[in-house]
RNA sequence: AGCGAGGUAGGGUAGCCAGGAGUGCCCGCCGGGCUCAUAACCCGGAGAUCGGUGGUUCAAAUCCACCCCUCGCUACCA
């Protein structure tokens, strides 16, 4: 049995949970249900990252203390999972008293080792969009974003050598090839560390919100070392499950915070003399109706409104089906409702709908021997998923669904009595129960109510085979709804 | 500008790394079969100069060069 440490990011809370959290953390879910399926032992961490200015300034904005805001709003995302079927082991929050006392010391090993200094940090800042924008950003010397005239600014901040860990970076991507997922990807970061990397600003004097920076009380800590500190604090590192745990398998982030998960992260472990994590998997980004996904275009998607209107499972479906894991991808409704019309009620809910039909009618023995075995590889789904290819895995699942279909088909198998239909039936009961099994890990209420309606015992991945069929049918209705638009 | 990814039938994709008849899948379209099934399922068919040009090779979607187009990233904006 194996040990499997998994995690999302921890989302900023300056706003509800949107689609594309749902996604990662949907996503990650679906990698921790595999590998428990599999038998591991897993620890599949998710939580809210709560400091910094930007939830500063939300708070003010609602006439609430930074705590009082972030606890009203750390529900949403507790709720949100509980919505999705969400399996995580723990929830941090780096508020929590654990993780402030990790941090601390993550820093103060840092601090021992000489990586951190102080000094100034010097920028660009245009004060209306409240950001920080570096020399190659401006655009003709005014803000890229709204055009308008920038200020330079200068202040007081402690640095972390990152500098100086280039080459143990590269190394570290050379020795590891699977550290940089999905390796298409790689090539981006390996290039941009070869060209040399700049030491970075650890500390905020002017931010109050966050953890304090014990080497001088005058500055707290940024929130994005804060941020990633929490893949350890979960572990309640330096003591905890740590040598358990750790490092963890797999980091599951956007592809927009991979810099700081591949390159940030690594020389921060490094430093502090912990072992970096074996793999950061970037995945992809949504669009929404085929354009860019934002607040400003008022484009938002609720994912909980979805579901209210869809279900759990066709929308984790979707997550899973619609893209390749890493790739980017389109999110429309019509393109769900496609997916729930012709796959999920067309393909798998009338593949079970008519099984059962036959089964239920059908009064005598159900047995037989396999022959919708041919065809169903195990070991080739458990590759792609130790790929973390749920897009290919669950395409391999609906080979197993259609063939199941064209098996009834070919068999006529309305047409048959006595032995030669409890072959049949034998033969589909069984390839049912076993994509039952497969599915669990990305539908895992339409996993259950296959289970059920087949009336057999709740297996694991060693079960995915035929043998013989030691159930009572039930039949229970449709598992989809056809969705009319 | 630099770096990266991609351009394959009406749409979406796989194949490319380790060249071998345009080979596969999904949706859509056309025709047929069937009635166990939610007008569901199954079979067959039409439809592609594999972005362009040149090169390597007995053989190129696949390797090389150049060009065109699309998208992403460019660091302290989680």
């Amino acid at each position: 049995m194996a040990d499997y440490y998994i995690t999302t990011p921890i989302y900023y809370v300056n706003d509800k949970p949107h689609i594309g959290h749902a996604y990662t953390t949907t996503m990650a879910d679906m990698l921790a249900r595999w590998h428990r399926l599999l038998g591991d032992n897993v620890f599949f961490l998710t939580g809210t990252d709560e400091h910094g200015e930007k939830v500063q300034k939300a708070a003010e904005k609602h006439g609430k203390s930074p705590k009082e805001f972030v606890d009203s709003v750390v529900p949403q995302f507790i709720d949100a999972w509980k919505t999705f079927n969400i399996t995580n082991d723990i929830f941090m929050r780096t508020t929590d008293l654990q993780h402030d006392k990790t941090v601390k010391e993550f820093i103060r090993r840092i601090y021992d080792s000489g990586d951190i200094y102080k000094g100034e940090y010097e920028g660009w800042y245009c004060v209306p969009d409240e950001t920080f924008i570096t020399e190659l950003q401006l655009k003709e010397g005014r803000c890229p974003y709204c055009g308008r005239t920038v200020n330079k600014v200068k202040e007081e901040s402690y640095f972390f050598r990152l500098g100086k860990y280039r080459q143990r970076l590269l190394d570290l991507y050379e020795k590891h090839p699977g550290f940089l997922s999905p390796k298409y990807r790689a090539m981006e970061t390996i290039n941009r560390v070869k060209e040399g990397l700049n030491d970075l600003s650890i500390t905020r004097r002017t931010v109050k919100w966050g953890i304090e920076f014990k080497q001088d009380k005058d500055h707290v800590v940024y929130v994005w070392l804060d941020a990633l500190v929490n893949y350890l604090s979960a572990l309640r590192w330096p003591d905890g499950t740590v040598g358990r745990f750790w490092p963890a398998d797999v980091h599951i982030v956007g592809k927009d915070i991979a810099w700081f998960h591949t390159v940030i992260w690594p020389a921060l472990l490094m430093s502090a003399g912990v072992e970096p994590p074996k793999m950061v998997f970037s995945h992809g980004w949504w669009t929404v109706e085929g354009k860019k996904m934002g607040k400003s275009l008022g484009n938002a998607v609720d994912p909980i409104d979805i579901i209210r209107k869809y279900g759990v499972d066709p929308l984790r479906y979707y997550f899973a089906r619609e893209m390749p894991f890493g790739e980017d991808g389109d999110f429309s409704e019509s393109k769900l409702i496609a997916r729930i019309n012709g796959e999920l009620v067309d393909d798998l809910g009338n593949l079970v709908y008519r099984s059962l039909t036959l089964a239920e009618r059908f009064g005598g023995e159900i047995k037989g021997t396999p022959e919708l075995d041919k065809g169903l590889d195990i070991e080739r789904i458990k590759a792609l998923m130790g790929n973390l290819d749920t897009f290919n895995a669950i395409e391999a699942v609906w080979e197993r669904v259609r063939c199941s279909n064209r098996y009834i088909n070919e068999k006529e198998a309305w047409k048959l009595r006595g032995e030669q239909l409890g072959n049949v039936i034998y033969n589909l009961l069984e390839s049912i129960r076993i994509i039952s099994i497969l599915l669990s890990p990305f539908m895992p209420d339409t996993s259950e109510r296959i289970r059920m309606q087949l009336g057999v015992e709740k297996q694991g991945i060693d079960q995915c085979r035929f043998g013989e069929f030691r159930g009572k049918v039930k039949k229970a209705g449709h598992l989809f709804e056809k969705v009319k638009e």
